[in-house]
DNA sequence: GGTATGCGGAGAGAATTTCTCCGCTTGGTG
DNA sequence: CACCAAGCGGAGAAATTCTCTCCGCATACC
């Protein structure tokens, strides 16, 4: 394959994961189209339908999904840190795109059973291994956390996605979220404020937001 | 007012919360349309154009969390436990929906300015409260915890909403967040699996869900 | 029981979306 | 360097979706 057309199909499969999270699994790919800035014949002769686009994008964000779990339990010795590392890379993974792309209108094969069967094992392992170490409770299950990273990081709805441009709250956030409000578990730094929050309504047309 | 003219109006208001948080600020009317089970021109009637009806949602929704705030600050000696009754309280309102439609393209006037002041107050009251208590971290603020709410309260994308078709997840991962994964705030009953999650997949077209 | 208010369906016109053809550009190779 | 196959983007046709209005019928209030 071309360099340049392996270039384009990264572009697009990039551009897909965030218009799908954005805008669900219907949104039109006119719209991945210009987020990822090539002409629709590039789109459409890559993948000749909507299914082959969310079929590789699937198997794709699995694979690096469970990459991204056996590399953290090669990393962290501690399973709970392990698991928080994981936690972490899921979200820069976009790991809700995966789910929501996974669950609607998508004959689920043998090769898509086998990626996702490999990414499930990964994380159980980590979880079960945090859980026997007594630091995650014990009627907390898979469901549970991938729905939780799912909600957590999550990109922000409209123009509030600007106030993660840099992917950065979102960490913040799982990390909340991970050890809960009254956790100390480690220094979170300076408190986001309300008024920052409602800055962010007064700029629509954000480059990205809107459109 | 005619008694079914409220009807009418507070079912197309349920029905815009629901689709401007799942589909966006800009989800087509007709969709709100078709979800509240009201004819066309009975949208276009009461609300001229899709400001309006915006603007409807967002005074209504802000003035029913500021009286959330209350009650539960009323309800609850303890702040903490004020705080979490909010955060419930909060989600079931769809707080995010406020947040979504305040901040996008809409023209904030002096009764939105208002509405929205009193509302912040009275949040902030409850989260000083529970943080001069010693319950929630000095270093979340006010921002933190609103996005976090945004997170984890908003509906699940495409079929996985059908996990939380009766609002029961969306308060379980609400306690998870908040006490944290280790926490034991309070018990969560029996684990979510993953087989749930993935079981979610196989019903598309559930009522309510790809519409 | 009368009447004004409100309702829903049908549908015109506009806008969006899907997907293809075609002439130009670019990357790999001898 | 020069060739040429592979790849690219724009223009645009056809289908779909969305916005918004008119009108005959139903229903709430007096």
């Amino acid at each position: 394959m071309r360099a340049d057309a392996e270039r384009s199909r990264r572009r697009i499969l990039d551009a897909a994961c965030e218009v799908f999270l954005e805008r669900g699994p219907d949104a039109p790919l006119d719209a991945v189209v210009r987020r990822a800035g090539v002409g629709p014949a590039t789109l459409y002769r890559r993948f000749p339908d909507r299914e082959a686009l969310v079929r590789a994008l699937v198997t794709d964000l699995l694979a690096r999904l469970a990459a991204a779990a056996a590399e953290a339990r090669g990393a962290e010795p501690d399973p709970y840190r392990a698991l928080r590392r994981f936690v972490h890379a899921a979200a820069d993974l976009r790991m809700g795109a995966a789910i929501v792309v996974l669950l609607e209108r998508l004959v689920v094969d043998a090769e898509l059973v086998a990626v996702r069967e490999r990414a499930v094992t990964e994380v159980e392992g980590l979880l079960g291994a945090a859980r026997e170490a007594g630091r995650v409770r014990a009627d907390v299950g898979m469901g549970d956390l991938v729905l939780l990273c799912v909600r957590v990081s999550r990109p922000l709805p409209g123009a509030l996605a600007a106030l993660d441009a840099d992917g950065e709250l979102v960490h913040r956030h799982l990390d909340l979220a991970l050890a809960g409000l009254a956790g100390a578990d480690r220094p979170m730094g300076v408190p986001l404020g309300f008024d920052e929050v409602i800055a962010a309504a007064g700029r629509p047309g954000e480059p990205g937001v809107g459109e």
